[in-house]
DNA sequence: TAGTAAACGAGACGGTACGTCACGTCTTACC
DNA sequence: GGTAAGACGTGACGTACCGTCTCGTTTACTA
């Protein structure tokens, strides 16, 4: 997407009218033609950048989500994972969160969104908080024998159900203290 | 409202003809009159008795995977959770999991399909669990002090991440190990 | 139509509701679903006494519009003849001529209601008017050498084509004169 | 609205094709749906230019039926008027005849479709047979207090009786000695 | 007077067509 | 030359009625 000027601009607008739809009439209510009459731009224009209305959302996500942050790192794990968890937990309560939750009930019947998904959004928050738990590893902290990947899913899975399964809204009332008894478990042996 | 031996007989051809659509040609690929063609049904008799596709979708999973079942109790609570999860991955991995992703797909932007969800498949299962660990508790295997809902949930939570956002296959592979990491920090403080 | 108490009272429920449902929404708004509902019945009832709407509506109209009345006969062929003609105007002019064009333009489209509607309908005014024109030309007030049935269509068909075809409301207004130009064709050579 | 290319094409085959089917299976039998598929034309593009069945059939039936003809002037107003009207009658019976009559028999009961026909069918040919009229009337053949449109529908209104509730077949065989009987009234006193 | 067969109300059923919506493609006109 | 605008073929949507088919339930006649 490197084009000019005007490419820019109705790139711009898609984007938020993509965002704007989603966020209002749910990822459902989200359709093309809309996209294209709100933001001033044809459907073609639409159809030659992006492949999917699912692509199309995820990309306004990103827009809005913008890059994943470094961890903190104040050696005390607990409350680096605690902070960090809570950040997440609050853009997913978010407008984008609610997008974002579409984008992924679409990507349970489209692999190739799935795959763009994990790439664009969890990877690279996988891979900072990969980043933190191999110093408190290293720090002797954590297990070494327990694959970085699965202590991440072990931290995270949790939020991911209450989003997309839970009857009650996301909190970060608890986050505290699952996030100690989820590394109980994975401390070095005594 | 009878249900007379035709709504019977339509009632299973309906619900059969999803299952096999749904698992064919995926979630998207379903569609209401592509069901009411391959059953021999007229579209009415299906909008007569399901609300949506969704709730259709979710009868024909209820109907494949059967009732949910007790938990064992053999003393052995990391045992007893362990060949259960497996019991959950294996039919996760089948068709009925397959349409099911599909369903929690369209779930993530229908409130009342969610709903759905969560009491005709999670509740019960969440509930049998419960139980089980309530038992745990009871003999001092787990602490007191974590209700019993959030201990479900870490336990299962990261089954569900794999198959909803994960880039592998689910496996039953690491599941011991992972139930034993999680019930290591809810184990009772020396 | 022999049968006891329940059913008479069945027909009468079924004609009137046809009636007020095809005056009041026009023949395209008119179902057999509505009249079912509306006079108490279940559609087979219907079904088996009427073949068809276009009957259905047919029997209604008869019922309203009641038997054809024999002309009168005061000697003035032209008054007798106007009189009557602004008897049948003003009854086409009513709800039953609303219910009855609809009819007639069913009829259009189905040979065994076009059939109906000339048997039940017209066959009998055109016998009575045929009687009286009968007595005109044995008066020597007409000629003998038109057949009368081409006689009675002159005079009735631009009624008919008004209600049918025009673009003013059918008004007895020159009734008269209209059938003084046509008979003025119809007496006999000077 | 500009109809290019693509549009043209498709509105003859949607013309073509409602002709053909009003034709071979009657005014009932003519549906959207077959329409569009025997016009290998969506059903949104009909429905984009026509406003329902019965204005399709009436543009398909003025298709066919084309622009009204000048009436002849030989001089003799009988001999005008019945070559005339044996063209009308020779054209109703044909299959524009059959669809014509369907699309009337829609317009009793749909008050726009019945103000198109008007418009479109009835309006140019009394406005041409008027004219043939008043040179009549100018030529001392015709009375003059008689309002040309009156005489029209003295004159044609016999025809559409015959077509619409006739028992026989509309048929050329008499109409000479119509029109002289008609217009018989229609002469200056002498 | 009780028993029974019909006709009944109710309404679900397999269908057909409706008129609408959004899809993704394609063409035209403009800038 | 790329773009907005929007018509196009397609196909599924959810609805309205169709005419048929059980269902019990009256109800009026028969025994």
């Amino acid at each position: 997407m490197l084009e000019g000027m005007r490419s820019e601009r109705s790139r711009r607008a898609v984007l938020d009218a993509t965002f704007e739809i989603a966020a209002r009439k749910g990822y459902t209510g989200l359709t093309i033609e809309a996209v294209a009459a709100s933001a001033g731009v044809g459907k073609p224009t639409i159809y030659r950048w992006w492949q999917s209305k699912g692509v199309l959302a995820l990309d306004a996500v990103n827009d809005r989500m913008g890059q994943s942050r470094d961890f903190p790192d104040t050696g005390d794990i607990v409350a680096d994972l605690t902070h960090q968890a809570n950040l997440v937990i609050e853009q997913l309560r978010g407008d984008a969160g609610t997008v974002f939750r579409g984008v992924i009930g679409a990507a349970q019947s489209d692999p190739d969104l799935a795959a763009a998904v994990r790439e664009t959004i969890l990877a690279p928050r996988i891979s900072k908080c990969s980043d933190r738990l191999a110093r408190a590893v290293a720090a002797g902290e954590l297990r070494p024998d327990v694959p970085l990947y699965n202590m991440v899913e072990l931290l995270y899975a949790p939020i991911y159900y209450r989003m997309l399964l839970g009857s009650a809204d996301l909190s970060p009332h608890l986050t505290r203290a699952r996030i100690e008894y989820t590394l109980q478990g994975l401390r070095p042996r005594p």
